[in-house]
Parts: structure tokens; sequence; C-alpha cells
DNA sequence: AATGAAACATGCTCGGA
DNA sequence: TCCGAGCATGTTTCATT
């Protein structure tokens, strides 16, 4: 799971494409003065070594009726569960984050809902019978910042 | 600030390309029975709307040496300055969220970081200095689900 | 691992319905 | 708001270095 050893090319082409994916390939080339078929190549690579994984259009959650975005630390009653209720977490569609934490919470959630009432009967119908021995609720309500971490600097060596 | 009325066909597109922005424009067209004149309209219509807002490819955090993931609400001496402390928290790349929450926090953000080592630095010389009273950190040491929200079903009439 | 050219596919624009 | 056609542009492959 350890990191790879970027050049600074791959380094040029994650910065070029990571915040905007229908960029053309031959636009990126001329940026890198190299060949289309050279970020062609790289873009594969990039993709096999797992290191991209796919692409995104960016929707604004609000502009499509979810006002509530929330996290929610949840305590299990049975703690070993935690596993099985994380496969349970995946079939719930409002459910877009989900983290085995530290020391406090069993698991750790981010849920956008339709409003602060879809949110409840979320958190009564949905979350409530997984086995849930608890809950903490944090409402956002204003998500002042949501990106993606940037490419820093180039990896060290193994 | 409201959402806005969604057909049939911008849903179609919206599903097709939300977590595929590669996907050729005339894919969408085959699929969804129209021209590709059409969808290149209706995405820029979209796109108008801020309801697409870019696009992203999404790069595997622990694959470029982002090994720490963490949650940390923020108590600020002076709760009053919750907005520039979120414009200066824009200004520190770890940072890919910043939330303004009811209750317990001030802020909550989430940060990315090499390693636990260098949370903690994060912590103390980056965000200690912009009049922190206090803060609880929450780290993940599996992140089980990170997806974007569905396109769940058509939007109600305003 | 990069190149350049060729073959193929897509993106974009415009006139018209 | 959509279609279809035309042209510019991008993608992918392959032989070569």
């Amino acid at each position: 799971m350890g990191h790879h050893q970027l050049d600074s090319l791959d380094e040029q082409i994650l910065k070029l494409i990571a915040d905007n994916a229908r960029i053309p390939f031959l636009e990126v080339a001329r940026a890198c003065n190299v060949s289309g078929a050279a970020i062609h190549q790289r873009i594969q690579k990039l993709t096999n070594l797992g290191i991209l994984k796919g692409s995104q259009f960016i929707l604004d959650p609000e502009k499509i009726g979810y006002e509530t975005c929330a996290y929610i630390g949840l305590y299990l009653k049975d703690p070993e569960q935690f596993d099985s209720v994380a496969e349970a977490l995946k079939k719930i569609p409002e459910v877009v984050e989900c983290h085995f934490t530290t020391g406090q919470y069993d698991l750790f959630i981010k849920i956008y809902a339709k409003n602060n009432h879809h949110l409840l009967s979320i958190i009564h119908d949905k979350l409530q019978p997984l086995g849930l021995a608890r809950s903490e609720t944090i409402i956002s309500f204003n998500e002042a910042i949501n990106r993606q971490m940037a490419i820093l600097d180039m990896e060290e060596k193994d």
C-alpha cells in the first residue's frame, strides 16, 4: 500500500488533470512539451498503479435537492460488527463517507439529506436498525471548503 | 439557492456523467436516444445553472503519500472570527473540507496529512496560530466509503 | 519510455424545424 | 429544445528510435 515514485512529468500531469477531468490530453501534452501519445501512456500507467481512480463531474448538492449535510458519530451495540455495518452503510445512498476511527466513535459517517426532517428519518429508519447504541450528529450549515488534496511535492523514494 | 426542475433527460445525463467525467458525450447521446448536440446543450445548461461545478480525476490519497486522514473540531478563542479563519484555512492545502456547524464546534475540518507526525505539525504550526481555544481530533484509519451523493429521483416543483 | 503519423472518434457550431 | 451535417479537434494505435 506504500506510495510510488512519481517523476516530474507524472506530477505535472496530475496537477493539470486533477481538477479538470475533461481537459484534452493534447493540451496536457503541449503544456508538458511531450507528445499526446506520451500523456496517453502515462495516464494508463497512473491508472494501472491505482493512483488515478476514475473521474467525476462535481454536482452541487443543494442544487439537486440535498440541503442538509451532516456528520454522525456512531456507537455500535456490538463494536465488533463494524465491518458488516459498513457494508450495510454502502447500501444507503445518502451516506457518502464512512470511516473507522480511533477513540470516541466506532464509525464516523457523512450524510447528505434533502432537509433536516429527511436526515432524522434516515437516522431513525436506516441507521438505528443497524444496531446503534447511540449516535452524535453534527450538522453543517455551510460547507466553506470542499476540495481534493493538492499534489504538493515529489514523493520520496521507498 | 433553491433547486431546479430537472427533467428526465437531465437526470439521465447526470447519472451517466457523475461518476465518469471522461465519458464521450456521443455515448451519452446514444444511451439517451438523442443527438450529440442535445447533450452538448444540456451540459451547457446544467453548468450555467451551477448544478455541474467542474470535474475531477480522483486520486488515491495513500498512493500519493497521504496516509493520515483526520477530522478536527475547532473551538475558536473568538468565535466571531470564524469567517476569517475559514479564509485562512483555504490557504492550507492539507485542509480539504471546512464546515460551519451547529452546536459543539465552531468549525469542523477534514485534513489529509502524510503521516501522524505531519498531522501534529499541521495542528501545531498552522491551526493553533489561527486562534484556537481547543481542538478535538478524530483520526480515520480506514475510509470505507468515499463517494458523491447519488442522483436519487426527480426534483419536485418549486 | 517517447515520438510522429495515420485512422478513427468525438466536440462544437450553425441553420433549420 | 432538438436535429443533422460539417469541420476542427482529440484519442488511440503502431512502427520506430
